[in-house]
DNA sequence: TCATTTATTGGCTATTTTGCCAATAAACCA
DNA sequence: TGGTTTATTGGCAAAATAGCCAATAAATGA
């Protein structure tokens, strides 16, 4: 009963790491391989404490692993099955993005619009 | 580059919606079937207008869809892929507890500790 | 050694989220 | 119709999060 609250406590905080714009935009370059923290940093935008903390809970939460060479800190993925889970929830909000558009066209969202050059 | 922004905010609002320890608890009981409002809030323990919140938040994100019959709202899972990912996230934390207790009884977290029952 | 680059941590405020208590709404039944 | 059950919404205070500016740490190179 204990456990199962520190169980969902904790993968509570896997979802809540990912639930910023700025870490999912981290985690997104992750998947092409290993980044340095400047590099985040020059990708986000934000001061680098900013970007550091952020790297901080991704890593609290097991969502990246870090590695020091050198001066520079190397953050990677540390989550295999995310690939496949982020294209998923990808794919749903690119459908919702294109319902939203389609309502503010003040077209119905479901048919394929009534005639694209029209 | 501003459907970017948009597409990066909406993926996040998923992970958010599902980072939350009561929100994941009725996500995880909607992957056995649809549950009314009282079940779950019977289910997470607080307040049914804490739940019914909740319950907001995960359907803004688009991971549940409702459904009024009568006078209960029945809510679903509308995210199918979420099953595999929970199991993997699922996975992770239970090494990761498995791993913390390991700590907190002095034991090197890798080895399959020295002897059961000494 | 000293300056430089890279990253983390502390401290702070602004914003967001959470969860409770009403109040309201909506369907149902007697 | 009036009362009951089920759910949502408004409002509010407490808690958590975000992001900036220092300050600090750690590795490197002159």
């Amino acid at each position: 009963m204990n456990h199962n609250r520190l169980f969902l406590a904790e993968q509570a905080n896997i979802f809540k790491a990912l639930g910023h714009p700025s870490r999912l935009l981290m985690v997104e370059a992750l998947r092409d391989g290993e980044r340095c923290v400047c590099e985040l940093q020059q990708l986000v935008g934000d001061d680098m404490s900013t970007v550091s903390k952020h790297l901080a809970v991704l890593k609290a939460a097991g969502v990246v692993a870090a590695e020091k060479r050198g001066t520079n800190t190397y953050y990677r993925l540390a989550l295999c099955c995310l690939d496949t889970f982020l294209r998923c929830t990808g794919d749903l909000v690119e459908r919702r993005i294109q319902a939203q558009m389609a309502v503010l066209e003040r077209r119905p969202p479901d048919r394929p619009a009534q005639t694209p050059e029209s």
